[in-house]
DNA sequence: GCCTGTAATGTTATCGTTATCAGCCAAGGC
DNA sequence: GCCTTGGCTGATAACGATAACATTACAGGC
C-alpha cells in the first residue's frame, strides 16, 4: 500500500528542502521561478496532495468559518449561505456548514463540535441559544455573527433585521387597503423562533392599529409546509368565514393556503386577501401573485461574510448591521377601487 | 491575550499526564472514574475545547466526508444531504458539504480544496467530472461515491438512478393515455448534466414509441426556474398550440408552466397536460397537482451514506446501487374518460 | 576591497494531539 | 515466594506542515 507523499517526498524529488517546496505551494514568497517549477512538476508527478491539517496546525489558522443554518431546504437561507460562501471562498475561506434542524439543542451540539475544528470565526442563524451554546460560542476567541435576527442581547456582531416589524410592513399595507378582520397563521410556538415573533409583530402590529388579532390559527409544527397552509385555511374558512385577509408566517404557507381557496372556488383576493413573507420564486409567479416580504437574504450573507473578513484581520466591538426587508405588493392583497 | 487552553493546561491542573487526558476524552479507554470525573471538571473550568486538527494530524484521521452537491437551494439535493448528514453524523463523521454551482471547473476546484482536509470518503452529485478531478478522486485512496445518476463509467462507487429512464416511465404514462403530440422544456445544453440526460432519454422514449419527438423548447441557462418554464409555456403556446402534453425538466419549471396556463385560461389538463419531474412539494398541492417522478432523494442518501461508512471500515470494489425512482400521477395529465 | 542590502534557500523547533511501549500495582494461582 | 494477569498511568516520539531565524550568493555603492 503507497503511502500518500508528503512535503518531503516532493523536496527529495525536487532536490530541495521541504521549507523550501513549502514556499512554493504559497504566493507572495521568494523562490526562484526554475525552482519553483521543478517542484511543481515534481508534486504534480507523485500525486501530492497538499496537507491543509497539518498547515493548520503549525500556523493556527484553519481558514474554516462555521456557518449554522436551521434547514438545508429553504431557499432564503441557501440563498445566504450562497451569497456567503462566494466572498468567504474568494478570501480563501471554507464554510463549514450545518443545519439544525430548527432545535437549538442540536445547535449546541453543532456548535461545540465545530469549535474543535478551530474556526476563525461562527455565523450562526437567529438569537436564541442554550446557554452552554451561548457560553462556548463567548469563550471561542472568535468572531461571533447572529443573522436573521436582531437579539435582545447579542453575543457578539449582528447581521440581521426585524421579523415583528416586517408584520408591521403587511398590517399597515392590509389596513390601507381596508382589510379589518385579518388572521394569521403560522406553526405552533416551537424551535422556530423567527416564526414566533413574526406572529408576534402580527399581534402588536394589529393592537397598534386597534384592530382584533386574535384569529390567530397554529397549523402544526414549525416551519410549516405548503400541506399545513393549506389545512390551516381550510380550517379558518370553516371557522371564521368572514374573515377578508390572512397573513401566513411565510410564502409557503401562503401558497399552500391559496391552493386551498382555488380548490374551493374562494377568489384571491375577491374574496379573502392573502399575504406571505420571503419572497420565495413562487410568490412572485403563482396566479395571483402574492404580496410579501423580502428579507434579503443574499444581503445577509454578503454582509455577513464581509463583517467576519474585517473582524478576523482587525477584531472590533460589537456591532449591529440592520437589514430592511422590503414589502412586496402581489395581487393577492390588491382590492379593486 | 489568555491562549486558548491545551490538554497540558487540562493535565496540569487535573495533576494527571496529557496521555490521560486524552484518553479521558475519548470512550472505550480505560481511565479510572475518579480521575476521568477529575479532568472533565478541570477541562470545564479551563474552558478547553478539544482540537480535531491536532487530532486529526497525528491520527491520521479527518473524520470529515466531502460532499459536493449543485445547488444548496434545491429541496432534493437538501433532502440528500439532510439524509446523509443524519447517518454520517451519527457514526461521529462531519460532513464538509460545497456547492457547484452546476460547474464542473468549480467542482474541480472544490475537490481539490477538500482533498488537502482529507476527507476520509468523497461524496459527488453526477457522473460527468473534468479529466483531473477525476484523476485527483481516482489518486486520493479514499472511497468515492457518484450520486444521482448511473454514470458509464464510473470512478468507484455509485448510488443512483437513470434520469434517461425516468422519461421513459413519464412518456409510458402519457402515450397510455392516448396523448401524442408531447412537448419537453428544459434547460440550454450545459452544466446541469442530469437535465441534458432527462432530454436525451425523452428523445428516446418518444422515438422507441414511433412519436414525434422534435418539440424541444429551450428555456435558459440550467437549472431553470419556475418563470423561464412559464415563458416557454408561453413560446409553446404561441408557435405550437396543437401541443398535447408538455414534460418539463422539473416541478418547478413545471409549475411555472402551469401558471402560465392559468393566465391564458387554458384549462390543465383539459387543454394541455403537464408533467414535472423531483416530486417537490409543490406538485403536491398546486392546482391541478402535478405528475411527477419521485427520484427518493432521501434514500439516496441513506444509501450513500452506509455505502461510505462501509467502506471507510473495509474498502471494497466498485459498486453500484441502483435507486428505482417512482412516477407519481397527479390530476395534471388525467384525461376525462 | 569592504560593506550593505536583498533574494533565495536551509535548519531547527515547534503546533496539540495520539500511537506505542513501558512501568506500576494489586489480586490471584501455584 | 514468584509469576502472571489486567487495570491504570506515564514518557517519548511522531503526524506534516510552517514560523523564525540563519545562511549563502551576488550585486552595487563607496
Amino acid at each position: 500500500m503507497r503511502r500518500t507523499p508528503t512535503m518531503k517526498d516532493v523536496a527529495r524529488a525536487a532536490g530541495v528542502s521541504v521549507m523550501t517546496v513549502s514556499r512554493a505551494f504559497k504566493r507572495d514568497t521568494s523562490v526562484g521561478e526554475e525552482t519553483r517549477k521543478r517542484i511543481h512538476a515534481a508534486a504534480d508527478d507523485l500525486g501530492y496532495v497538499f496537507d491543509s491539517m497539518a498547515a493548520n496546525l503549525r500556523s493556527q489558522r484553519s481558514h474554516f468559518v462555521a456557518v449554522t443554518i436551521p434547514s438545508l431546504n429553504n431557499a432564503n437561507f441557501a440563498a445566504t449561505v450562497e451569497a456567503m460562501t462566494a466572498r468567504l471562498g474568494a478570501a480563501g475561506y471554507q464554510v463549514l456548514l450545518g443545519h439544525t434542524g430548527y432545535d437549538i439543542l442540536r445547535e449546541e451540539e453543532l456548535i461545540a463540535e465545530f469549535l474543535s475544528r478551530r474556526p476563525e470565526a461562527v455565523i450562526v442563524t437567529g438569537g436564541r441559544h442554550t446557554p452552554r451554546a451561548r457560553s462556548l460560542l463567548s469563550n471561542a476567541g472568535v468572531p461571533v455573527v447572529e443573522t436573521w435576527d436582531l437579539p435582545d442581547d447579542p453575543i457578539g456582531h449582528v447581521v440581521g433585521f426585524s421579523n415583528a416589524a416586517c408584520m408591521d410592513l403587511l398590517v399597515d399595507h392590509l389596513a390601507g387597503q381596508g382589510y379589518v378582520r385579518i388572521a394569521f397563521i403560522g406553526g405552533d410556538a416551537g424551535g422556530d423562533t423567527r416564526g414566533a415573533d413574526r406572529r408576534r409583530g402580527f399581534v402588536a402590529a394589529m393592537q397598534a392599529r386597534g384592530l382584533d388579532a386574535t384569529r390567530l390559527i397554529r397549523a402544526g409544527q414549525p416551519p410549516i409546509s405548503m400541506h399545513e397552509g393549506a389545512a390551516a385555511m381550510a380550517y379558518l374558512l370553516d371557522k371564521a368565514p368572514d374573515t377578508e385577509a390572512v397573513i401566513c408566517v411565510s410564502d409557503l404557507s401562503a401558497f399552500g393556503a391559496l391552493t386551498e381557496c382555488q380548490r374551493r372556488g374562494v377568489s384571491v383576493p375577491d374574496d379573502i386577501a392573502i399575504a406571505g413573507f420571503g419572497a420565495y420564486d413562487i410568490a412572485g409567479i403563482c396566479v395571483p401573485t402574492l404580496t410579501t416580504v423580502d428579507p434579503c437574504p443574499a444581503q445577509i450573507g454578503d454582509r455577513a461574510a464581509d463583517l467576519v473578513l474585517t473582524l478576523i484581520e482587525t477584531p472590533g466591538g460589537p456591532a449591529v448591521a440592520r437589514i430592511e426587508p422590503v414589502l412586496k405588493i402581489g395581487q393577492s392583497t390588491t382590492r379593486d377601487p
